[in-house]
DNA sequence: GTATAAATGCAAATCATTTGCAAATAATAA
DNA sequence: TTATTATTTGCAAATGATTTGCATTTATAC
């Protein structure tokens, strides 16, 4: 099915309206599959959505995230912003170059981890990340 | 040996001055022996040194950090700083409580994992991230 | 002690993100 | 289709964390 097509029927789905800024920014994060900065969306969007403001992105990634359409990372290379990606497949990780900036997604291998870490503390887990940085070969 | 006087020969020994000011941060996160915000440490010294200034907490721990004597984390719980913790014993991560802000240090999981991702990618691996958030068994 | 480079106090700037409000728009029912 | 209404947007201004510029103070080396 059409990425479009799906993302319209999940903001549906979840009760929230299709606007033309929303298919918009959904769109930026399609075509470019990759975690994307309030900002590197804003900055793609300029040329077609001239008034389309830089809070209406902020807005509705947090919207998206909420509804779990997005999820949010902070990769906090130099650059302080934090990065959305669509939920999309599996849970998953990345693996950074701190040179070229390149994400790969990396399978989780924390599952019998974090299990085992439950027992152990008596905490209710809900939630981790892990990160990996390092260069890529082109990099290095 | 007494740890402000190992913290002060470790200045000494990377080349920067001890100053009042410097001591007193560090007193702070070695008194309080976890990961704490430019602000908490500020609020900390408020009383004893009404002259110091949150930007020269920000200065230090930068500096300290760059010297590799503290490590800046981002928990990212609702509150979006920083923290920051003396670079002491092994390399760990942390199980943070996302009701009550409680922080317990976590062994390493990954060393093998991280070979096993250096192999696949060629990447060369130089630092990861890891933080499991949950409920601690009180607050659940 | 004196000289000098480095650190601090202070105010103001910066950068990412959020908010308030009036105007525009999508969903809904008639 | 149009009218109604709640939601969303544009815009400007606020917020909160962090950084910076500069005059003054201070730690270190001589």
């Amino acid at each position: 099915m059409n990425e479009q097509l799906y993302w319209k029927e999940q903001m549906s789905t979840r009760g929230i309206r299709t606007t033309k800024q929303r298919m918009a920014i959904l769109h930026v994060l399609i075509e470019q599959r990759r975690p994307l900065s309030a900002q590197d969306i804003f900055f793609h969007l300029q040329e077609d959505n001239p008034r389309l403001r830089l809070s209406t992105v902020y807005r509705n990634l947090n919207l998206f995230t909420e509804k779990e359409m997005v999820r949010k990372i902070d990769f906090r290379l130099d650059k302080r912003e934090c990065c959305f990606e669509l939920v999309s497949g599996e849970h998953h990780h990345h693996l950074i170059c701190i040179d070229c900036g390149e994400i790969i997604p990396l399978d989780c291998p924390l599952r019998d981890y974090q299990r085992k870490i439950s027992q152990e503390t008596e905490y209710t887990i809900l939630d981790h990340t892990m990160k990996i940085y390092g260069l890529c070969p082109r990099c290095k």
